[in-house]
DNA sequence: TCAAAAGTGTTCGCTATACACCCATGG
DNA sequence: CCATGGGTGTATAGCGAACACTTTTGA
């Protein structure tokens, strides 16, 4: 959660009535004591070889000047992936390509105000979807490995979304969500290296992402078969149709 | 959530303040609206050959005599977890091997009387545990093939846990949790089959579930070794310092 | 006594792994 | 021109998949 949103909600809900609330002005009222709930937002994106992730600078206390994740209260009239949406589009003016929960934050300490319970999502979106489109000027890029004291427990928070993108690429072809449309096999080695911490061979990557049989040779590839032969800088793009039938058709699983 | 719950909340605020409240006391206010939070815990238990799951039975509308999780609200001074395993303890007297949280739920109408998100378990507990430890009349174990119609979205709740239970298992040997301290390899076959929705072979499965390295041989088997050779009804044990060792040295993953 | 479950071992084909060469690109 | 990155192919070992026979258990 986010104090600026706080401030915004708060704008927003005297606007809305009276107008000439206190501080002090206790509006919703329930039998059982409720926590606040809010959604924070880890967005990744890929760029080169790193994965990063997009923070914002806090500009009130608690944690005024530290970076933290976006996010904000949640709306009565909204479910969680939808505020999570919001926020994201209100913040940064961007619209991930996918967008996933992961864990649920409760403990009881985690915000020195009052109780909050963070509903935490997961947004992957391309690098060219965000030349323009983070127009906040607190917001900034971190690399993955790279990554400033976070507020609260947003450093938790991040090792989770990390965990959870690591085991989430298992099962879906989420990683071509960081891609272009089209892109070379070195760079999803990368990227597949950047999300698993690991490293592979190049060709044996290549070998077997080929022959999952879900990507396609981009037509706008150089054709230059040179009598001597060879290609150069082969793009390819992911087929979800050919997916959705692998998928179907055996317990299929990126296993790498 | 569970409205059993509910009411047994009212009793305890009530009798901790002043005695004579109505049903419109409000006690609790914010300057925002906040939803009611609660966890519910699908609890699994693994008997012969099937997976099953405890439903409790509601005594009150909405949904009255409909079968749901076991749950309830969220109190302030605990984490989502610490109320599951509270809430599993008063209403079942059980108490899990192993408890994770799985997903949130916050479709906005999921609730009729008012917003609820709620924070979801999954419990694993051993069928010896169960003897006798579940004492609420109105709980009942079901086979997770052969479910009765749930109340509020409790059907969509028992798919992701299940989803969850499946990919977790890939990752993680939490099934040991579900079998007896000693167990024997078509046992745990049976588990991964039915947690999996899959057939194996049982040659491979129990080759390739040994070479992992993390079973032992109990020191109970009659080592009746014949002439004609073959032991009988063979029991293992799972070691979790061998696993442990193994996860740190290996990127380790139990791939089946 | 008979059917069903469980202990055990071998073969085969595929796939993961390891590895080398050449060309294109850009500093 | 040289270093780096990327396109391509092959050989081997280990693992997964298919498979049969025998003993034990309990109905």
């Amino acid at each position: 959660m986010n104090i600026q949103m706080q401030e915004k909600e708060e704008k927003t809900i005297v606007d809305t009535t009276t107008g000439n609330e206190t501080e002090e002005t206790l509006q919703y009222s329930y039998k059982h004591p409720h926590p606040a709930v809010t959604t924070d937002c880890v967005i990744f994106c890929f760029d080169k070889k790193d994965l990063n992730v997009l923070l914002v600078k806090r500009g009130v206390e608690p944690y005024k000047d530290s970076w933290a994740f976006p996010g904000g209260f949640l709306r009565m009239d909204e479910s969680a992936e939808e505020c999570a949406l919001r926020e994201l589009k209100e913040e940064t003016n961007l619209t991930p390509v996918h967008i996933e929960q992961f864990h649920t934050f409760t403990k009881v300490d985690r915000d020195p105000r009052e109780r909050v319970i963070t509903i935490a999502y997961f947004a992957l979106i391309k690098k060219s979807d965000v030349i323009g489109g983070d127009d906040a000027s607190e917001a900034q890029w971190f690399k993955v490995k790279d990554i400033p004291q976070l507020a609260f427990d947003h450093d938790f928070i991040l090792s989770k979304a990390l965990t959870a993108l690591n085991q989430k690429i298992h099962f879906e072809p989420i990683g071509f969500d960081l891609l272009e449309t089209e892109f070379s096999i070195p760079e999803l080695q990368r990227l597949y290296e950047a999300i698993l911490n690991a490293h592979f061979d190049r060709r044996n990557f290549q070998k077997k992402m080929l022959q999952l049989g879900i990507l396609e040779e981009s037509k706008n590839n150089v054709k230059k078969k040179n009598p001597k032969g060879r290609s150069k800088n082969k793009k390819w793009r992911f087929i979800p149709e050919k997916y959705e039938e692998m998928r179907i058709n055996k317990q299929f699983r990126l296993e790498f």
